[in-house]
Order: C-alpha cells, then sequence, then structure tokens
DNA sequence: CTTCTACGATACAGACCTGTCTGTTTGATT
DNA sequence: AATCAAACAGACAGGTCTGTATCGTAGAAG
C-alpha cells in the first residue's frame, strides 16, 4: 500500500499549513507552527514539500479544487437553465462571504502578499482567475447574449468584487444584493441600453 | 519656520516607503530598505514614525488622501449629471487599473496581509471603503432610483471587483466594460425586473 | 558665541525565519 | 529475524527583522 501514495501526513501537513495561511495570512505563518499545529517533524514537511513556496502553491490549488467541487455542486442542478445556474452560484456565495471567519479569496490574498508574478503560487492563482471568467464566459454564452465574452467579464468583476467585499456587507445582505445586479447585467447584455 | 511642521525628512520617508509598500508588499519591505531608498538615517523614521505599523497606517491615509483627490477631479466637471458622474469616475478607474504598474488596492492588499483588524492600518482601510460605499450611494440617491442603498451597494462591488480584477482585464478593455456594467445596474435599479 | 534640536551613521540586542543535519524510533515487508 | 523507508526530535547555521543606543555633525535660535 506505497504505490498509490497513501500519505496521511502530507494531507495533516497541508490541510493545517491551508488553514493556518488562510486565518493569519502566509508570510505570518512559519514552517515550525505548521508542525506544531499538525504534529509532525519539521523533517516530514520538507519531505513533502522541497521549500514553503511550494507548499504555498499546494494550499492554493487544494483551495481551487475545493472551491470547484463546491462551485459544481451548486449549479449540477440547473444544466439547462443558466439564469438559475447564476443565480445558484450566487446564491451559494453569498452565505460563502458573509461567514464571520471569511477572509477574501485566498488567491487574491497571496497575489497580495507575493508581487513577484513568478512566485509558483502566483501561477495557481492566475490560473484558478482565468477559469472563473471562462465559466462566467461558459455561461454567458448559453444565456444567448450578444457579447458573451463582455458578459463574462463583468460577472467575473462582480464575483471578484463580492469576495473582496465581503466585509462590506451587512448580514445576508449579500445574496440578494448580488442576484439582483447579476441579473441587471444580463439584462444589460440582452437588450443593449 | 518650526512651529507649522516643514517636515521634509518625513515627507520623504512616508513617499519612499508608500511607493516600496504598494510595489513589493508591506511584509516584504524592511525598514532598512526603506531607510536607505530614502537616503536617511533610520533614527528619523523611529523620530517620525512610533512603529513600522504606524509607518503603515500613515501609508494608507496618504494614499485614501491621493484617491479622494483623483476622484474629487474626476468627478468635479459634473455635479449635477450623476449619470455622467458614474461614467467619468469609470473612465478614470479604467485606464488606473490597466496600468501595467498597478498592483491592486493598497487598502485591500494590506487588509489581505494583516488579517488582525485591531492593526492601525486595518482601520483607515476600513474607513476607506466605508466612504467609498458612501460616496456610490449618494450618487444613487441623486439618481433617484428606488433603492440607492442597495445600487450603492452594487457600486461599491463593481468597483472593488474592478480593483481586484485589473490583471484579467486586456489592454484598455476595462473602462466600456465597466462603463456599460455600472449602467446596467442603474438600469436594473431604475427599471425593477 | 553658546545652546539646542534634528539628523546621519552605525553597532547592537533579541527575536524570528527557512532550511539542513544528526540521530533515534517505528512499522511494514521480505 | 533482517532490512528499509518514513517519521519523530531537536539542534543548528545563516540570514533578516524591528527597535534601541551611542556618537558625531550641522545649522538655526538666542
Amino acid at each position: 500500500m506505497n504505490t498509490n501514495e497513501n500519505n496521511e501526513v502530507r494531507d495533516r501537513i497541508l490541510a493545517t499549513a491551508s488553514e493556518l495561511f488562510y486565518r493569519r495570512g502566509v508570510r505570518a505563518v512559519g514552517v515550525d507552527l505548521i508542525v506544531a499545529d499538525a504534529g509532525v517533524a519539521k523533517t516530514s514537511l520538507y519531505r513533502h514539500f522541497r521549500t514553503k513556496d511550494d507548499l504555498i502553491a499546494a494550499f492554493l490549488e487544494r483551495e481551487d479544487e475545493l472551491f470547484w467541487k463546491e462551485w459544481d455542486a451548486a449549479t449540477h442542478a440547473h444544466a439547462n437553465d443558466p439564469h438559475a445556474e447564476l443565480d445558484a452560484l450566487l446564491a451559494w456565495i453569498g452565505p460563502r462571504v458573509g461567514r464571520p471567519s471569511y477572509r477574501g479569496c485566498p488567491q487574491n490574498n497571496v497575489a497580495a502578499e507575493f508581487p513577484d508574478g513568478d512566485h509558483p503560487a502566483r501561477k495557481v492563482a492566475t490560473a484558478h482567475k482565468r477559469e472563473m471568467r471562462r465559466r462566467l464566459t461558459a455561461i454567458a454564452e448559453r444565456l444567448g447574449v450578444s457579447n458573451p465574452t463582455e458578459l463574462g467579464g463583468q460577472l467575473a468583476v462582480l464575483f471578484n468584487g463580492a469576495f473582496i467585499s465581503a466585509p462590506m456587507f451587512r448580514e445576508d445582505e449579500a445574496t440578494d444584493l448580488l442576484q439582483r445586479a447579476s441579473r441587471a447585467l444580463v439584462a444589460g447584455s440582452t437588450s443593449p441600453g
């Protein structure tokens, strides 16, 4: 049972690091704290991750997977109705960003902490943002609007804005506000003013 | 000429720190680098700023002033036409976020780097975001829409989204996309769907 | 001319950081 | 039973960070 990478230690390190990175910020969390919280030896961390930078990239990859898994779960029931799909996405995102523990999009946070575009984690973050715009543009295409590329971009701005504006919302305000904004953008692309 | 705080050294320190903080990130820039770039002694920095945290807060206050000064300049000619005022704001923000040196909103970047809400710089950042929503809501009120609070919030999401989505835009794509999004949101608040 | 304040230059303390090294223990496979 | 890979434990090196302390200088005020 060693060929199929049954890496329980690696998973524990990554889960612990992810939580600490997200809650406290990446630069504020040292590897000593990670290994102490995970209950592992420092040698184990450096066996599974070449450097801390690689661990940060793995953190974002993990967040990426979890995010798209939830995204797919939210849209799963609306494969034939892009209007309902958008509403369902925002009904998922609204409460998500309203949680007290919500501290912004991890990809954005890491990008803010590491200006260097060559950082391995930045590539993961860039791919994540591109994928979101791609998915939203695909929905815009299914909506049959005249300019799906633009609407996809506008929806991406709306989604990114929701993530970053989280602390601005009053409780339970976000979902309705975002859904109505989304419908207004769709309407604006359907019948150009 | 000493009572009116003619602090040229302080200004140079703050300007140098601001540029370094913005370009490279706050935690990545040490006080030694700041004093070296500013050409001052470290004692001078700690005479004018009690701690590095205070310097970070002063950095955000400075960015705040500059931002609202540009904001006011952009809206100055459109005091009687809120539609034109919104367009003018986005005609200012579009090229702003399209600059190669643009690296996001400083307030958001600092918030991402310092999760602790008690950090002195966080209070400046929070006040900045609240002020933006307040101004946008005031515009919404002058537009005469049925729910200016909601439209103000939606516009704040759009603006924040523009800041954070900057690397997503192709060159010169931002202004038109944002202006049309803004008009769609306004239209959606004027004639509720 | 004396005094005082701001500044420059630099050394330093104490803490923290990443990453490595050495050595021991455990547990599964052969 | 012997072997081997992986994990634990902890010291350590080399660097960086914030903030302080010390000392010399320059220039303005009185």
